[in-house]
DNA sequence: TTGTACGCGTTATCAC
DNA sequence: GTGATAACGCGTACAA
């Protein structure tokens, strides 16, 4: 390395006359110097322009300030915000992150973790959902997910069986004949499960008619649309001059749904309601703006950063007290109603 | 620090009887030992679980293998599938990244590039727009900006004014009375200026009718519905009965403008052509697929960490070269012809 | 309040 | 092919 070398504390010390551990203590531990020696080293860090090097520092107490992220990809815009708001959190813990893109191969989000921990990062946030969460927990590093299963790991997750309720309970209120639920085949072990057994447990008690279709929509826009098409004919045949209450799995499919029908009736037709989830921009962005059930993205963010930095605090203790059982937090979804389902009463 | 210590080459040397020296070779040169030694090393790595500090290696020589990013934000699609593609290169260049938002305060992204200084990283690039290239050249690291201000250093853009040249010529291809371009006011030291000279050049080279409005549109989804109604409004007085090109700068601008057009005619009338810049997800999916100028951001991503490696690569030589110029990669942007242009001729 | 001496885990430079 | 030893830059007992 021909980089004309950094200044080190060694050279302040020479240039000061005090020791490196003066110099040490001047940034860990300032007020241990009197006031006029804290004043003649600061100048001397100007002169020499001193550089902070946190990499020597980490070598030396360990602490490296970094924490790992795993995350499925940033396309679908629930990930890219998420990883926006956990990125944001720099602002108020301090920690720096490195981020890994998982692309769903278990094999390479493995080398991940270990490159990651080769690094003494001081905790993990896995959004990714290849690696079970027994393995994880095995890492013994704190870890906290992120709406993935969870069992033996902490995590912090939408209250999907609440936004299930709220979405379910909209249709309900609008009087509709048949309630539909469109989702992609999902383990019950997935908190998206929740969304689910919401839609089944509001419907059971109030004693509607309704149906959960079960189908893989595809990942590109061509896909879903002819598979959403498929759907939307079975629809139409099955509960024709009926009032369809649908709700559908995210608002990418919703927005998808909703334009086959405005392409049909060049209008949303007064039988369909419409109701997504994940506030993604695309509900509001619609044709016609989609309800759906917003999940608190910032919020999540920041209590899956806030219960690692916990988890790492306590493992800076002398003795460190591990969990005994994972702590599973859960934000509160929120509704928003809007042109999909309120126009007609 | 009362975790339980990792291995080290010293505990290694120890159990195997070998020097430190040659645990290390066994790591970075394992040529240079007999195959049998390394058969006895590799059982030993196995038997004492050891595991790989980085940080004591980047300590020794140099290399921490890190490249910052700081990136306005990751709501634009454009930002998050640009880091999207970006962490993406770690599985051909293996360069780990530390991602910084930039949320446009230009004292904070200082502090961010001192943060990452600290850090030792080797490369930076840079997607906020607040800190001029002068004072990034500056910072003597290597260094590539992407679609932003880019005079003092080295840059990885799109190349804008072809763009415009496309958009522009698809419009006037299909005899539009007259052209439009809605914009933000731009700087002309932004690439994205070129957009506009491109607009520009084609309407005078054939001698169109034209026009280029500049407007700040807002960030909320209302601001921008706001603004273009009202710009929407001024369009139809002015140009009643004419056959009116719309070229709009982004396409979630250009999609609040179909959408407009929509809620006041059911439908895209046929005296209105629209193209998009982007191609970011809205414009295909919106209720008629907008068509667009798409950015090729993998390829713009790919470009921008390799040359910044190659940069990278120089500063480790005994002798490195600092470049005299900064070298300004463009990619061409590819036009999509979608529903909004190509229905009537 | 300040200094000494050593440790952190690896790589680099010489020797042999 | 292998080993001793000195960096790398900072933190921290312990001593003064």
């Amino acid at each position: 390395m021909p980089k004309k070398k950094n200044t080190t504390f060694n050279d302040i010390a020479n240039y000061t006359g005090f020791s490196k551990t003066t110099i040490s203590r001047y940034f860990n531990n300032p007020d241990s110097l009197t006031l006029e020696n804290q004043e003649i080293i600061a100048r001397a860090l100007i002169d020499l322009d001193y550089k902070e090097n946190k990499v020597a520092r980490i070598l030396a107490n360990g602490k490296t300030e970094f924490i790992g992220i795993i995350i499925p990809n940033l396309n679908n815009h629930y990930y890219s915000e998420m990883l926006n708001q956990i990125l944001l959190t720099y602002e108020h813990f301090g920690y720096k992150f490195l981020v890994f893109i998982g692309n769903e191969n278990e094999d390479s989000e493995r080398q991940y973790i270990q490159e990651l921990l080769a690094y003494n990062i001081e905790g993990l946030i896995i959004l990714s959902f290849t690696i079970p969460s027994k393995e994880l927990a095995d890492l013994q590093i704190p870890i906290v997910t992120i709406e993935r299963e969870d069992q033996y790991v902490c995590s912090v997750n939408t209250d999907n069986y609440m936004g299930g309720v709220q979405a379910t309970s909209l249709l309900a209120r609008h009087n509709c004949d048949v309630l539909i639920h469109i989702n992609s085949p999902t383990a019950p072990e997935i908190p998206a499960y929740g969304r689910i057994q919401g839609f089944l447990d509001v419907c059971t008690e109030k004693d509607l008619k309704h149906r959960v279709i079960f189908r893989v929509l595809g990942n590109t826009y061509e896909q879903m649309q002819e598979n959403l098409n498929e759907i939307l004919e079975e629809l139409e045949q099955e509960y024709a001059s009926q009032k369809k209450g649908i709700f559908i799995s995210s608002d990418t499919h919703a927005n998808v749904f909703l334009n086959l029908l405005i392409k049909k009736y060049g209008k949303l037709p007064d039988d369909y309601l419409i109701i997504g989830f994940d506030d993604s921009p695309i509900a509001r962005e619609a044709a016609i703006p989609i309800s759906t059930v917003g999940q608190q993205i910032d919020k999540i963010a920041y209590e899956a950063v806030s219960l690692l930095v916990e988890q790492m605090n306590e493992q800076k203790k002398r003795k460190p007290e591990p969990l005994k059982e994972p702590i599973h937090k859960v934000i509160t979804p929120i509704l928003l109603r809007r042109d999909t389902t309120e126009k007609a009463d």
